[in-house]
DNA sequence: TTGTGCTATTTGTCCGATCATATCGGCTTT
DNA sequence: AAAGCCGATATGATCGGACAAATAGCACAA
């Protein structure tokens, strides 16, 4: 057991390591108690704040379990959960290097059907905007997008031109904040997305549905289909 | 503007509320520079650390931007980013209340193929456990597991029972800490697959990949193959 | 045996002060 | 005009001290 007493820890960040690292190397197996605040202080000569911020991250990210009283322990199964980053199609094509380019497909404003009035809370008769949408990089077609956005919510959306860019970022800049829902699933290519996306009828998709309120409102649902061989990736 | 000066802040929690009110509400809209921590800590009558912790958690979330010097402002797009939860699947199951059930399908040690020698960084024969499972809730297929186990970072894995519970919790217990890299796409279901999660052959499947590595080596590579319909969510 | 209340312990949070670090902008030098 | 220097300033981090809140586990009562 390398306890490190010399090590001239300092910094919360060292904290952290040091932890992970006895965890990683198994010094602490799951479930095991850790020492308390005070004492870890103690042996790495800092003040409890500074290890109180480091374990509080580990918690944060899924490694410890802290409970008053009870003390600090490796969680016996390392309930990790991935973070995925959701930028804009613009900014995700642009990282590549790719050219970003975007079409407007079809626009139309109606009455909600009623999957979407259930889905944005809306009363009987409410409009929505329907958008239909494709995103291109380096000319090859990306993500097919399907937008309906609530007209009681936004009836602003009704004047809004989006030929040139896509409603999504027009939604950003017109919503400041808002509640969201993400779902990821496989649905199969319907001939209309097939189509637009250069694939075969019933081919795989990789489906993004968000839906977004904003206190309280329904704003907007929309479903993202990706192209082919389409993947989101983390790593921890 | 309501500046709120008499409402009794007091704690982080209430100053994160009420900058993300701010927000939310359209008085500081995104882009805008707020006021440095020591003017806000003043404001609202606490410490600078305060209100610096409450800043930094927003920080986190993607919602404020902050440079030294520069001050801090609300992020122009906000940089939405997703957790997901990934849980064994046993729990998964467990959490909705339906009874989990495993069942070992294959089981065969064999020399590693190439593309994962590549994956996993292993040496030219090195052999590889290669498994494969279904998890079942209420008796109806949920999820189809194709699993590879290096014998070479542990060859205890080819003593290891896997008849009674799955690799995934075998796994766990056998390997302290380790780096992940998760993936998620739809594949189109093949024979096999389609028969044990009760699909037709070509019908869209979610899938998760996941490679695992300890201190470099790597240790599993997985794909899960989930049921019709299935979604991974989040909100936030 | 079983339930109930108390207490010591451990984490959670806050404070106010201090030093560290990055960097914006203006100033100086070339 | 361009390049480089430097101080002012805002965030970043740490410290030591203090009090708050939760609760595990014990003592005690029914």
């Amino acid at each position: 057991m390398n306890d490190d007493p010399s090590a001239d820890i300092s910094s919360y960040r060292d904290v952290k390591a040091d932890i992970l690292r006895r965890i990683t190397e198994g010094h602490w197996a799951p479930g095991t108690l850790l020492p308390g605040e005070v004492e870890l202080a103690e042996s790495f000569g800092v003040a409890r704040a500074t290890v109180n911020r480091a374990m509080r991250e580990l918690t944060d990210e899924g490694l410890l379990e802290r409970r008053r009283k009870a003390g600090t322990r490796v969680r016996p199964m390392p309930l990790r959960s991935a973070r995925f980053e959701i930028p804009l199609v613009r900014a995700e094509i642009e990282a590549t290097g790719a050219v970003y380019r975007y079409a407007l497909l079809s626009r139309d404003a109606r009455q909600a059907p009623d999957w979407l009035r259930a889905r944005l809370g809306l009363a009987k008769g409410a409009r929505a905007l329907h958008l239909a949408c494709l995103h291109s990089a380096d000319g090859a077609p990306y993500q097919f997008e399907d937008r309906w956005i609530s007209l009681t919510a936004l009836p602003a959306a009704e004047e809004a031109d989006f030929a040139a860019s896509g409603p999504n970022e027009w939604l950003v800049k017109a919503v400041p904040y808002s509640e969201v829902e993400i779902s990821f699933l496989a649905t199969a290519a319907d001939p209309r997305i097939a189509g637009y996306l250069s694939m075969d009828p019933g081919e795989p998709v990789f489906t993004a549905e968000r839906t977004t309120w904003w206190e309280g409102r329904g704003i907007t649902h929309v479903r993202l289909y990706f192209a082919r061989g389409h993947r989101m990736t983390t790593r921890y």
